[in-house]
DNA sequence: TAGTTTATCTATAGTACTATAGAAAAATCC
DNA sequence: GGATTTTTCTATAGTACTATAGATAAACTA
């Protein structure tokens, strides 16, 4: 009679269609939140994404919050992903770096809405959260900033490289993409992708002109 | 007796030391914008840095919106500026770009509230002003991209450039810096935008091992 | 098909927030 | 110092939003 699955939850069930429809529910906040920001986004907004009423989506989340970390999650899970298959490829630092670039954009076309709000909702999340969700984004930070050690100690890169500014300055360029790119009408990924990488290896400046 | 600066006005003079406390309250609105975000914070939590009534605020301003479009308003401000000033004095494209660099930092450095508010919050403008704020920060696009241009025209920067691309990777970059910037610890404005000009111009790659 | 579990609905308590009205106080003017 | 103007205050109307409680409906199971 008495099942003894969860401790607490009186009627929670986890099966997968229960993971499918959370998903769906994700999906609308992602979608809610990159439009509106978190706090300009309300409950109601995402029930008639969805076609239900406000208070439906509280049988599948307990708050409006645990819906914006797991959004945020899902949107840094892509960069680190994207990262890390990177370092488990072989190649030269500059190859590295331009597959850094390149594998970081992908997230972004695929999963644009839950990037944006990792990238701009992400502060408003509870403290601990934003705890997780930065160690993550840190990661990321960590291994861009490792393959550009790696290539200035193997002497590929400039010996006088500040690799942590390099690293920032780099993510910064990606990231910013979020902000612009459309896929219907611009450039896609791969061409946005090759044009930063030639500026991050070699510069803008024409190479016979250089002092 | 009877007045006639303002048609609708009741009693609203626009006295200097009017003006003074409207920008007392700007920027406690840009504190506290930058913090909490527009719609996570309250006339109450921008009253409480100023130590007055909530609805003291509404006898300067007639609503939060019109608080946040002076907020976005004098942080594009602050980049138009800097990058009109660079088109102003003579040089090479390279130390124009160097110099654009280095003139968007210092905003950020000086109004870093207001930067970041017009960064992370102009998208949560009533339709209107935003536009209005848009076509600054576009002309701030167009600056960058039109020295890139030039040094393209006259063979010093590389003939394949795509400079909207390369602008847009610049400014993402700098703009980047409003999100880590440490006054207190980190390095100076100087040294970041050093940093990055020697990036733009001629890569991470050291020079030899070019192909 | 009766019983059980899962999913959604209606209704609402409780709270918070913007903006307005009008009184009071402070500053300024003559 | 009395009148006038400027600034801030108290009080609140009106609205919106999160989250909970409990009632139904739909789906599943035996």
């Amino acid at each position: 009679m008495a099942k003894r699955k969860s401790k607490t939850a009186k009627h929670e069930p986890s099966s997968a269609t229960r993971q499918r429809r959370r998903a769906e529910i994700i999906d609308a906040a992602a979608h809610i939140f990159a439009r509106r920001g978190f706090h300009g986004a309300s409950t109601q907004d995402i029930a008639d994404v969805l076609g239900v009423r406000q208070a439906s989506l509280y049988y599948y989340f307990p708050s409006k919050e645990v819906a914006l970390e797991m959004v945020c999650a899902r949107g840094v899970e892509g960069f680190v992903e994207a990262a890390i298959s990177v370092t488990e490829t072989p190649g030269t630092a500059a190859q590295k770096t331009a597959g850094l670039i390149q594998s970081h954009l992908n997230p972004l076309r695929d999963r644009r809405d839950y990037v944006n709000v990792f990238l701009n909702e992400r502060r408003h999340l509870p403290t601990e959260s934003r705890r997780r969700i930065g160690r993550h984004s840190r990661a990321v930070e960590k291994i861009f900033q490792d393959v550009l050690r790696a290539g200035v100690e193997d002497g590929e890169f400039r010996a006088d490289l500040d690799t942590r500014l390099a690293a920032l300055a780099i993510l910064g360029m990606v990231n910013a993409v979020a902000a612009w790119y459309d896929k219907e009408r611009g450039a896609p990924v791969e061409r946005i992708a090759q044009e930063f990488a030639a500026l991050v290896l070699d510069g803008i400046r024409k190479k016979s002109s250089r002092r």
